[in-house]
DNA sequence: GTCGTGACTAGCC
DNA sequence: CGGCTAGCCACGA
């Protein structure tokens, strides 16, 4: 199992309607200090559709980035039910997934 | 083997 | 609240 797999597989189990923060899934992986490949995962992650990673966002809440364009990713999330204010999730203490 | 880069984080000013 | 720095990890050239 390659790191970034881990990270897909990691992000993959996020239900939807909830989100989680790169800190987490790098703490879940093993690393809690890698939240920076975690990142390079999720950007370089052949499995857009399977894998949501506009599902993560930063611990601050805020969206970070996003391959397709942070606009989009917001719209993935509003659609999911996520609300977004101002490029940050609206509650999103409340919608953190961590197993 | 080394360097640069990135969807990051925490600390300090 | 905004900006800067250092530390962290994986990957490609």
């Amino acid at each position: 199992m390659d790191f970034n797999q881990k990270v897909w597989n990691s992000i993959k189990k996020i239900p939807k309607g909830k989100i989680s923060t790169y800190k987490l899934v790098a703490k879940k992986i093993g690393k809690p200090k890698a939240v920076r490949a975690v990142g390079n995962a999720c950007n370089k992650n052949p499995f857009s559709p399977l894998v949501p990673c506009h599902r993560v966002v930063k611990s601050d809440g805020s969206i970070g980035g996003f391959a397709f364009g942070k606009k989009k990713k917001i719209e993935l999330l509003k659609k999911e039910g996520i609300q977004v204010k101002k490029g940050k999730i609206n509650g999103f203490e409340e919608k953190v997934y961590y197993e």
